[in-house]
DNA sequence: TCCATGGGTTTGAACGTTCAAGACGAAGTA
DNA sequence: TACTTCGTCTTGAACGTTCAAACCCATGGA
């Protein structure tokens, strides 16, 4: 029963042409006030809303904007897609814009998802996650002209410049974590991360390495690889800590490393650590603050995800609504750059 | 540079008229064996794919499905939703459909969101998660005759019959949890609950409560209800815990209160507990097996996401695809109640 | 007086698809 | 033979919007 108002209704009500109204909706400039007004308040009387099918058709424009929702991997950090998701679609209604989700098992059938979704629902732009060495995702976009930002920097080095991009500063992350650690006092400091090349995992771990190399410490040996399992980082942390590393303290790349760290460090095989150094209980800090980091109580860097995704909505519509010339132009904006936070729990 | 490939060019290529590739792509049946075969070589060949905007201007059909995405409330819950929005957007790309996400911060914005919507990108249909009592969203959309289906049961009686919905058995979940409690030994089993009137949560309490009745067991005094938060699971457990209930296990409502709930089980103050049953150590068991089950060894009941976002999509399909008539009178498909499983860990 | 200028408005056309109606020939029926 | 039916295909028209161009009228300068 809804009535379906068009342009056309609202032309006739307010006394004007088609054009005249769509005048007033695109570009309000161009008409005189007093009709301006008269036409506004037919709009709002009838409750016009523009038909988005009938001007993308027009203008090829339909003010989408199309992310993959993963199936998450291993659950623990599946909620931080699902928080920036969030940010994304809030921000994207801000700019009039609205999200609309696909899924794929892998790079290759993203691509085909993208010829599928331009051919037929004609998204204006595509917001990339995960993104990772040598991403055959970038490159097609990039080679089909299709405006995307990417939140994840492009960790092949060639392409930096080459698409706009947000991230999170890992290393800042972790080199805040050491620091935390050094401040309680703590100097033999590990870290738990993913096997290399990695471009998230290297990069967080440089920023502990940094840390305690500005600090005069070497860090030799301190660190472990494993993939990214609460039991790995449990038989990681074991390992690390039961050597006469002397280590007191893990900086972890995952809140999953993390809190397998925290079993380790609770098992009674290793309560003679804690008896060596009762003021120094073994910290643990993990990456993420994920639900599960608050519920057991672990200290973790949080990412700003509200503001990652507000900024790829922002350096999107920015290429989305720069002209025709500009967008054909590498012209693409600055990349952004943002901290991840401490939250201190009883874990460090 | 992408080429837009119309059907017109198909039409050129494949020598005949537009119309006759239009019904070899909606009704093939129309259309010669002979002339079918060579209009879809030539789509394929040129790559066409169907312009939904198009499509949408002259059909009214936009094969899209909002549905809205929250904020996560505190945590951990919040991956519920995220697997069901995966299962969704897979469920619905098979069958043709893409999912459009929008926010609302409550009820009136979410009414208001649907008017926008309707008028703008003309969704097919919506899916409504977290419904309620009184919930006045299902009877906007009921009154404007726009299809959807519900995620969560109708919680109010009359409202019953009026629409389609998909829900989890979460009687049966307590039910199967207090039945394993009951399997391992354990008799006085209390259960942590949220406040009535909550349509999930009394549902859930009841399972607790009909199995021990049948077991023969009083359930008196042995429940509690709080607010969803870890901290108030906590407090509560340690009340029922610490009194002399004689409570062994403890089924709760949610995830949020479990891990409450294993705090308190577990602290210093209630050793006593442990020493006096060796046998029976304190016993949890969660509701909706989220990461954070898994990351602390909690026992807890899964709901089938995946299954249920699929049953959400093969409902609103089949009114979808219904005829108009079918579609207005109150004919709605059968409801789907599915049944949770227990995820058996170290807890319980 | 005539023409150029420019603000404000209108008119036709087009975007790519499907619906409704019709055209055409072959085959069946009276 | 003529009329109907059927299978196959084609032709306009329409969905609701915006672009491009034209129109109208008041103003001002030559």
């Amino acid at each position: 029963m809804a009535d379906k108002v068009t342009i056309a209704d609202v032309a006739r009500v307010a006394g004007v042409s088609r054009q005249t109204v769509s005048n007033v909706l695109n570009t309000p400039d161009v008409v005189r006030q007093e009709t301006r007004q008269r036409v506004l308040d037919v709009v709002g009387e009838l409750g016009y809303r523009v038909n988005q099918a009938a001007r993308q058709m027009r203008t090829g424009r339909s003010r989408l904007i199309a992310i993959r929702i993963d199936p998450d991997r291993d659950g623990i950090n599946g909620s931080v897609l699902d928080r920036f998701l969030h940010g994304l679609t809030d921000s994207a209604a801000r700019s009039g814009y609205r999200v609309l989700l696909y899924t794929a098992d892998d790079d290759r059938s993203e691509v085909a998802t993208f010829e599928d979704l331009l051919g037929a629902y004609e998204p204006d732009g595509f917001v990339l996650t995960g993104t990772h060495h040598q991403d055959p995702r970038a490159s097609w976009l990039l080679d089909k002209g299709v405006p995307f930002v990417t939140f994840g920097r492009p960790w092949g080095k060639e392409a930096e410049a080459r698409h706009p991009w947000v991230d999170v500063d890992g290393a800042a992350g972790t080199a805040a974590a050491t620091r935390h650690l050094l401040d309680a006092g703590h100097t033999r400091i590990g870290f738990l991360g993913w096997p290399s090349p990695s471009g998230v995992g290297d990069d967080r771990r440089e920023g502990w390495a940094r840390t305690l190399a500005e600090a005069g410490i070497d860090h030799t040996d301190l660190g472990r690889a494993t993939s990214d399992a609460v039991a790995d980082g449990e038989a990681a942390a074991h390992d690390l800590l039961g050597s006469d590393s002397g280590v007191t303290a893990l900086v972890c790349v995952s809140d999953s490393l993390a809190v397998g760290a925290l079993h380790a460090a609770r098992s009674p095989g290793l309560a003679w650590r804690v008896d060596a150094r009762p003021d120094l209980p073994i910290a643990v800090i993990g990456f993420d603050d994920t639900p599960v980091a608050k519920a057991v109580g672990l200290t973790s860097l949080s990412q700003p995800l509200k503001e990652a995704a507000a900024s790829c909505v922002t350096l999107l519509a920015r290429i989305l609504e720069g002209t025709e010339t500009a967008r054909a132009s590498a012209a693409s904006p600055a990349p952004v750059l943002l901290e991840p936070s401490l939250v201190v729990r009883q874990s460090a």
